[in-house]
DNA sequence: TATTGTTATACTCTATAACTATA
DNA sequence: TATAGTTATAGAGTATAACAATA
């Protein structure tokens, strides 16, 4: 029968590995990677999720901050409790309507994402040393495309 | 207190989020983009990592094997045993020490493996082009680099 | 009745340990 | 005894469904 690749080698096409195959473990590493650093603050990988999302704009529901962060609304309410409890998060009601939770950070809590981030940027930017400068700064940049589409579009790209 | 980042929107430093933040849902993405291809193949995603592994270099053991995919060697045994069972993988005791199984490819496996990979790749040649060439080109680029360091490298970087 | 948050349950995935057969 | 493969068990992680409070 005939052969449609020059190298069986998995590298058919423009000579790599499909994109998953690269990306997923990549980005398996890569939380291997902060593991060390959130551990060192006694962080799970969720709850420096979940204090991230909350620097990034406050938010008005659990529900909408779990799907901010992929999680479901019930993956996330052990992590909320352990951190409110450490002070690193507020949750009260919405005296508007008192079914919904406003989540906030308290400065504390600021301070130790800012804390762990910094670390872990450190880590990062000795990968990324790695890189041609020209490589890195539009590896960033198309990466920052990519992941900011909605989900549909990655999923089904037209 | 002293508010050390300009805008608190989670993009401190150089303007972008944690590396793992953008890779990490990204791989999902992309592996929820492979699921109706691959599930049109019958294949699940361990399914086709085999396939792609065996594709690649012939294999002496199983326990090589679900290292090289990055699984347990008892998590791929079920797998195997589906693979083999359709014919798309051949499965033999190696003469000189019967307890090794000699993995490879039948000519139907590779040819389902194809056909599976041409229709993942369309997809992800449609998702590319939404990148300039020049970014799109150095990303790939960058992403085999770093793909393809031991994950030893990754996890600490000197 | 619908929605937010919570709890309880079930299910999937993964890792660990125990077993066999070969060496 | 050590190793490759297999099976069985247990654990972690996740999703689904039922529940309480509020609207």
């Amino acid at each position: 029968m005939a052969q449609s690749r020059a190298l069986d080698d998995g590298t058919a096409h423009d000579g790599r590995r499909d994109l998953a195959a690269m990306i997923v473990p990549l980005g398996r590493a890569l939380m291997a990677a902060e593991s060390p650093v959130l551990r060192a603050h006694g962080l799970s990988m969720w709850a420096y999720s979940v204090l991230l999302a909350l620097g990034e704009e406050p938010v008005r529901t659990q529900n909408a901050l779990a799907q901010a962060i992929g999680a479901d609304k019930t993956r996330i309410i052990g992590v909320l409790d352990g951190l409110q409890e450490r002070g690193l998060i507020e949750r009260r009601p919405d005296p508007g309507d008192r079914r919904v939770r406003l989540l906030s950070l308290t400065a504390e809590g600021r301070r130790l994402r800012d804390s762990a981030q910094a670390g872990i940027r450190e880590r990062e930017t000795r990968l990324l040393a790695r890189l041609p400068a020209a490589d890195r700064t539009a590896f960033l940049r198309a990466l920052r495309t990519l992941s900011s589409l909605p989900e549909d579009e990655i999923i089904d790209p037209e």
